[in-house]
DNA sequence: GTCTCGTTTCCTGTTT
DNA sequence: TAAACAGGAAACGAGA
């Protein structure tokens, strides 16, 4: 359980740090009359407020789980207060305990304690902590890479792959692979599912004409393992044919074969990725956001972070916003997705999506 | 082996 | 001028 908690905290340093969003959730108005209780660890004037900083409850963006005592009496302050409860009826000595105790509690303990409001603050807590598989990637990706928080915290917010990059920035100096310019930045993350292999490549500038000039389109990385890899990657900067380049030959393959498991499934789409994304808001601080929730309206927020993660999901490092729209607008043609004119970083959920009214998640959850 | 699907990659041109 | 959008073309890997 250290564990998961130190990865959801983690991924809340690590949202926090990549992202400002530009919506917070809903200030917890100020509780007024709690009742007095000589038990209570905290002063109640200040549990439910906002932080000074950023004018959200200290327990948002955090997993319950890594909740203080402190966040976790804001918590419940702040749905006795949006349920309208009788606060007099609840025993907030059985409050003085920490979210990690708390998420111990079954549904009738709650009740016993909270009394009608245990059930709520049950299904809340487990709608926050029933984590989609794809946030729960999310946060495998950081716990694979055994990220700090420090390095977190003091990296480049669309480095996702910081703990490796370091390791695969000298090895790419060796290979020689930096010395041009304009090859953009590096991301080093491993596959969270790879138990360990690499898998870390060189990103591109979405415009940098080197990305595949030649046939052999390999990862710099894994180039250096092929006997046929002489540092020379790149050097015919020539202009390009149209479309995607041919990727190795078979033989060549064979070489990459080992840092790749054979048979990866398709996996999710890549519309429903965005939806479990948008669906989720508490995890997604500024990723994206809905626009008209009802009409199935969005926005792209932080464009190319969705990228990244998009291309952490598939194992392509560098996939970037361009090419994600790319594979958007062809959704248009099967009405999974439809045109929003005349707006940018915009779209639309068509009538063949499914699983993003609100009606359908409640059905879900 | 072939085909389809769902992308991915790159490109040129247009719009904001 | 840059960023985003649009869509053609070609390629890829996975699955049927």
């Amino acid at each position: 359980m250290a564990g998961s908690c130190e990865i959801s905290s983690l991924f809340s340093n690590y949202i926090s740090a990549m992202y400002q969003p530009e919506e917070v959730p809903p200030d917890p108005d100020v509780l007024t009359h709690l009742g007095d209780d000589d038990n209570l660890p905290l002063p109640l004037s200040n549990l439910h407020m906002p932080t000074e900083t950023t004018g959200k409850p200290t327990w948002y963006g955090e997993m319950p789980h890594c909740w203080s005592k402190s966040q976790v009496l804001e918590w419940i302050s702040y749905h006795v207060e949006k349920n309208k409860y009788d606060a007099s009826a609840i025993d907030f000595s059985c409050c003085n305990m920490d979210g990690y105790t708390l998420c111990q509690y079954t549904r009738d303990q709650l009740g016993l304690i909270f009394g009608p409001l245990g059930d709520e603050l049950y299904d809340r807590l487990h709608e926050i902590t029933s984590v989609p598989d794809e946030l729960a990637w999310i946060m495998s990706v950081l716990r694979n890479e055994e990220v700090s928080q420090e390095s977190l915290l003091d990296s480049n917010p669309l480095d996702l792959g910081n703990s490796c990059s370091q390791e695969y920035l000298e090895e790419m100096k060796l290979a020689n692979l930096f010395s041009q310019p304009d090859l953009g930045y590096f991301s080093g993350a491993m596959s969270p599912d790879s138990s360990g292999s690499v898998t870390g490549t060189m990103s591109q500038s979405p415009h940098s004409q080197d990305s595949g000039g030649s046939d052999l389109d390999l990862d710099p990385i894994d180039m250096k393992h092929c006997p046929f890899s002489d540092g020379d990657y790149k050097k015919d900067l020539k202009k390009r044919k149209r479309g995607r380049p041919r990727k190795a030959s078979k033989e060549n393959r064979d070489c990459l074969e080992t840092k790749k498991s054979k048979h990866s499934p398709r996996g999710i789409h890549l519309w429903e990725f965005i939806r479990d994304i948008l669906i989720h808001p508490e995890m997604n601080e500024g990723l994206l956001k809905w626009e008209d929730r009802r009409e199935g309206i969005f926005k792209f927020l932080r464009s190319e972070a969705v990228a990244q993660l998009w291309g952490q999901k598939k194992k392509n490092s560098s996939m970037t916003y361009e090419k994600l729209s790319r594979a958007m607008r062809y959704y248009y043609k099967r009405e999974i997705l439809e045109r929003v004119d005349g707006r940018r970083l915009v779209y639309k959920f068509g009538k063949n999506s499914s699983g993003w009214k609100e009606e359908e998640v409640q059905e879900r959850s």
